[in-house]
RNA sequence: GGCGGAGUGGCCGAGUGGCUUAGGCAAGGGCCUGCAAAGCCCUGUACGCGGGUUCGAUUCCCGCCUCCGCCUCCA
């Protein structure tokens, strides 16, 4: 493999473990597995009421990041994302569509999966669906109802809010403070408890238990699944900040009074919002992965959502996302060039020192992005050289840092997202072609006739092709970087 | 009322008690080029306001202002 040149590359790495933020602790802490070489996360997917928008997918990108950069680091990563397919919002949008419950939540959790797959993250070792894990919820629910910790009334049953000290150790609400909605329902001992399940309704989905039939409350779902999947403690819980209270303090109070450890590490991430303007129905669709991606492909959006930390809320604007798809171009065009003028990039690269440090440091991407453009201008430089070997060792580099963000543009997931040419056939005759024209060209500026080489690039451009001279002769590529 | 975030150079966006003070975009200058494009080099002296601690604070402490989130469904 071609030496490496990035500087910091050269710099014997320390291993720096991984360091997470913990919601609970209010602190980072040192993330070590509780089952040596594994590691389990469980993130709170969507409710599949409707189509995923901009920040749902920011959640899912972060996981996906989370994930190849403990896999890079040689864990074997089960993650589960579950999905909500019942729930009151799924029921009433149904119904005012006049379509079937279950139907309107398939839809819906089609859409989900073709957003991230547009993006670039890999599929979840597992996708549960609430409705599947009925018995598993009625388990834990007798678990607790058994400990003194949930009671039925009405058909419903509540978990005792009183009955568990630490609640609000998450979140760091205390009980007394916390301001009731208006929905007091008689039945509950007091009015802090939250459902487990809900009686039937007439006209709605149930599903039998001793208590009688009904249908899942939201925080239970969660619980019972990731006992399904992990058994009772599991290393990583994610989710949107906004999850914090009540949903994930409800899911960690039921599973800790049901005896089980549950999540070993709590971890939220930042919201993506839209001007301070509370207006997203009618922006909503400005927002819209669909339409977005006909502005932008995947990969440029990816970076948009990836390059800010996790934690910090990305204000949305056209202009910044403009700013993301320039600066991921000039990674992707540093690529390209090497690939054109020495050869194919391998995936194996060599991680910067500080590109590794920054994602140990609570998956600090903006510093691995940083370290990824400064091994992008030493590979530049390197080419512009004339050191092949460096410009591929760089690209190399590149690709691997790139790959563990889920941004390499030579990946395999991007193929086909542009309106490039994807058939081998049709694109061996499209390059023969441009190619031919090329030499044509090329033959214009030997005899020093401009006007007639200038004809053919402009001919060129205005069909997407972008000509470049360079110090090996003329490269083509495509205008908007579709590969 | 309770809990929690944020205010950084033209813009986006990191970070730090002083050191080569990220990175990108945009701008200006230069190199390269027939011209382009791309690339490379150089330039910009920023940290909401008022105090305090300190030899020194954007970074720590106190107060204030502004904005935002959660406490009801929410990634």
């Amino acid at each position: 493999m071609p030496q490496a040149t990035c500087r910091s590359r050269s710099v014997p790495s320390v291993h720096v473990s991984l360091h997470l933020y913990d919601t609970a602790t209010r602190s980072q802490r040192e993330f070590t597995a509780l089952r040596p070489g594994a590691a389990s996360i469980y993130v709170c997917g969507a409710t599949v009421q409707g189509l995923p928008h901009i920040g749902h997918v920011r959640s899912g990108l972060n996981y996906d990041v989370m994930r190849r950069w403990l896999a890079r680091n040689g864990l074997d990563v089960s993650l589960v994302r579950n999905v909500t397919d019942i729930d009151d919002k799924i029921l009433t949008k149904a119904a005012d569509a006049g379509r079937p419950w279950w139907e309107w939540a398939a839809t819906h959790e089609r859409a989900f999966d073709a957003a991230y797959a547009a993006l670039g993250c890999l599929p979840p070792s597992i996708g549960p669906r609430a409705t599947g894990h009925v018995p598993q919820m009625i388990e834990l629910m007798q678990r607790l109802i058994d400990g003194g910790h949930a009671y039925a009334a009405a058909g419903d049953v509540y978990f005792d809010v009183r009955s568990y000290a630490e609640y609000g150790g998450l979140s760091g609400q205390r009980i007394d403070d916390v301001q009731q909605g208006e929905n007091f329902a008689g039945a509950k001992r007091n009015v802090s408890d939250f459902t487990l399940w809900k009686a039937v309704k007439p006209g709605e989905p149930s599903w039998p238990t001793p208590w009688g039939r009904g249908r899942p409350g939201w925080h239970l779902e969660c619980s019972a699944m990731a006992c399904a999947y992990f058994g009772r403690e599991f290393d990583i819980h994610g989710g949107g900040l906004d999850l914090v209270f009540p949903h994930h303090e409800n899911e960690r109070a039921q599973s800790r009074a049901a005896g089980d450890g549950f999540a070993r590490y709590w971890t939220h991430n930042a919201w993506v919002t839209l001007g301070g303007d509370k207006m997203s129905k009618s922006l909503g669709n400005t927002l819209s992965i669909d339409v977005l991606l006909r502005r932008v492909r995947g990969a440029e959006l990816r970076y948009y959502l990836v390059a800010p930390h996790y934690r910090s809320m990305i204000e949305y604007s056209d202009a910044a996302l403009s700013e993301a798809v320039a600066a991921y171009r000039r990674i992707e065009s540093f690529l390209h060039r090497v690939r054109e003028r020495v050869g194919l990039p391998e995936l194996g690269g060599v991680l910067c020192a500080d590109f590794t440090a920054a994602l140990d440091d609570d998956l600090g991407t903006p510093g691995a992005v940083a370290a990824i453009h400064g091994c992008v201008r030493e590979g530049n430089t390197a080419l512009d050289a004339g050191d092949h070997a460096a410009a591929l060792g760089a690209a190399a580099s590149v690709r691997a840092m790139t790959d563990v963000l889920g941004l390499d543009p030579l990946g395999e997931q991007w193929r086909g997202s542009g309106a490039g040419v994807h058939d081998g056939a049709a694109l061996a005759a499209l390059s023969l072609l441009v190619e031919e024209l090329i030499a044509e060209r090329t033959e214009a500026r030997q005899r020093r006739d401009f006007a007639a080489a200038d004809a053919v690039r402009a001919r060129l451009l205005a069909a997407g092709v972008l000509v470049e001279d360079t110090r090996d002769g003329a490269t083509w590529t495509w205008k908007d970087g579709r590969d």
